[in-house]
DNA sequence: ATGTCAATAGTAAAATAGTCCTAGTGTTGC
DNA sequence: GCAACACTAGGACTATTTTACTATTGACAT
């Protein structure tokens, strides 16, 4: 049998070095590729077709989420298996259900990362355990959907300039619409995320790292 | 010559395994152990008493800082090389003071991270390119230390309640004081970190990690 | 003992932010 | 064609934040 081919994709040469070194020991994997960021990748995957991608969400130039769509369609029977740190959690739902196949934290016990790439590349899914039990009540709660993702582009947009800092006179000229505007959607996306007010929003998306700059 | 023994010290499973899978296969590195925060980094270094700690700034229990300060006290032999993501780029300077002997982040490439334990251990500084910049225009800047250190205790008190979302009069309950006081405190704090408002500086506090949660 | 500084707290004025409600316009889907 | 919804924006407030000063107390250093 052929060994597993995969491609690693996180911005942090460090661990991409670290992950290859330890990942090329384990038995019946190989690394094929390794890309720096969502651009990258699709590229390595167009010329890899990997069998599976172990990818970081948190990237420069293109989000992990959209990363995770193109790779599907670029090759869909390449599995995706998100390996992330703990600060962007809500992220879940939208990569699952973008695609992802597994969806791990860098918490895990490296053997069992192994173990992961194993599963997902047999079409099993794999998922942490603690985001397992994220999915699931979320799941119970009726199908409600990421907070975020309940806000509209334009309110995206506008929580982007909130989390870099800029007042509601500021995001109304950069967006050339009036304060007025800006304020409703700011007290529209309070309301949805169910936070009291810009600095909590900004916060909000600095850890979710909706900011990019 | 005996090899240089080092202990990793980061709080991914995933991260800690990678590093020590690539650095063993280095020439004249050991990895003598792991620790996945300040505390367990502590006690790795009364037992083990190794030659280099590799060190991720943002850890659970202990801050960094601390953690390198204890060392030094621990183990003066012991180098220090802080290894961290680019987030946390203003405790440059009070890792330097609090006695790391190199700061690196996570984009250098894993060969040079080798080459900076050598140097490292030979008693060498090893600054990453940009912070040596950063370091450069700090001291050229006549000593002024970074925005943050200038903070009184009681202000980085206030900064860390505002970058968990609190408003003044929630501080002000929290820390049994005036609402008042606590205006005068934010005031002061905008002013020298050079902010122009709370949302601002919970953006700061938030991506310095001083949050902490 | 005297000056510096952190921490406290007050007054007064302004600027910003946020709520509630209403409403027009344009797009999309059935 | 009509409902749903995103985006826009205004009026009328209310709440919160921020600035600018002033001032007292207690620690600590020279």
């Amino acid at each position: 049998m052929d060994r597993i081919s995969v491609l690693i994709v996180d911005d942090h040469p460090v661990v991409r070095e670290g992950l290859r070194t330890f990942l090329e020991l384990q038995e019946g994997l190989e690394i094929v590729g390794e890309a720096a960021d969502g651009v990258e990748a699709l590229e390595k995957v167009g010329q890899l077709v990997p069998d599976v991608v172990l990818l970081d969400l948190v990237m420069p130039r293109m989000d992990g989420i959209t990363t995770i769509r193109q790779i599907r369609a670029l090759s869909p029977s390449t599995r995706i298996l998100v390996l992330t740190s703990f600060s962007e959690n809500d992220k879940v739902f939208p990569a699952v259900k973008a695609g992802a196949h597994g969806y791990l934290m860098k918490d895990i016990r490296p053997v069992e990362l192994a173990e992961s790439i194993r599963l997902v590349y047999r079409g099993e899914p794999s998922l942490h355990p603690e985001i397992a039990k994220r999915l699931m009540d979320q799941l119970a709660q009726g199908e409600e959907e990421t907070a975020e993702e309940k806000l509209t582009l334009r309110e995206t947009e506008v929580l982007r300039l909130i989390a870099r800092g800029h007042s509601n006179k500021e995001i109304a000229a950069a967006l050339y619409i009036s304060e007025k505007t800006v304020k409703t959607h700011v007290s529209n996306i309070l309301q949805k995320l169910h936070l009291a007010d810009r600095t909590q929003a900004a916060i909000y998306a600095v850890r979710q790292e909706i900011a990019v700059e």
